[in-house]
DNA sequence: ATAACTTTGCAACTCGGTTGCATAAACTTT
DNA sequence: AAAGTTTATGCAACCGAGTTGCAAAGTTAT
């Protein structure tokens, strides 16, 4: 029984082939991917299968979505307890030279102060420049 | 001469029926809008019109837009001598109740320490909650 | 083996944003 | 004022990301 059908029984969902073809893509990038890269790289694969398994992961808390602004979300493994809460989030960075997003899991989102009666619930924070293998 | 005239032509756009349109209506708001809430508030008007005012608008720094990750941009005026530079950035508030999206203009975007060699160039930090006005 | 449920594949569609191109309007030059 | 040049507008058509419906294939339970 492999590592990734645990990951995913321990989530909730039955390991199919689909499944575990999208975590292994998922567990060996150190960047969050999208689903049209995901299409590239499974070109056999149907887009529509692959978005499913995206939104299945992401309800079940294996992976959470990021809008880096872009135009297209991208997808990243939760930690391994994570529950998506407030608590868990964490700033999000994006190189504007190799279009590569990152999840920067030990950079928590800064607190900030609202005007009088807004209410907080949750918070996107993106922050955009160069990577460090971009540097000059 | 307009108000709006002198607006315009500070930020060197020329004057026209439709750009006093929209700046108008800009103006009158609080909050952010989207090309889609212009295209209903001004039925007659070309979606593509009213798509490149916006884009000449932003171009000339006179509004700013605002990912808020509803999928569709919304736009803002900028302040008076508003370069559009990082010091100019604040946060925007997107209520989930009343779907409106804020300029907080008083909430600079706090500072984030990033990991080495990641250089930051801008943020964008979009908090979601509820507003005052849908506060219970 | 049959029935019930889940996953996958294909087609088709929505929506926001964008481009090309022709017309109309506004300035410039003679 | 007429002709030429630039700028703005309107319409059609397109694009990519995301999404839905539905039927076929695969799985699990009875
Ligand atoms: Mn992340
Ligand atoms: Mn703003
Ligand atoms: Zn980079
Ligand atoms: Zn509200």
């Amino acid at each position: 029984m492999k590592d990734t059908d645990d990951k995913l029984i321990s989530r909730n969902m039955k390991p199919t082939a689909m499944r575990e073809l999208v975590l292994d893509a998922l567990l060996e990038q150190n960047v969050a991917v999208s689903l049209s890269d995901l299409e590239k790289k499974f070109d056999r694969a149907d887009k529509v299968t692959l978005y499913r398994t995206l939104k299945t992961f992401e309800e079940n808390k294996l992976i959470h979505s990021i809008d880096d602004g872009t135009g297209s979300v991208k997808y990243a493994l939760c930690a391994e307890n994570c529950q998506c809460n407030p608590h868990d989030l964490h700033v999000h960075f994006f190189c504007t030279k190799c279009k590569r997003t990152y999840c920067l899991n030990d950079t928590p989102i800064p607190s900030v102060t609202l005007p009088l009666n807004f209410e907080i619930k949750t918070i996107n924070m993106v922050v955009k420049g160069t990577c460090a293998n971009c540097k000059e």
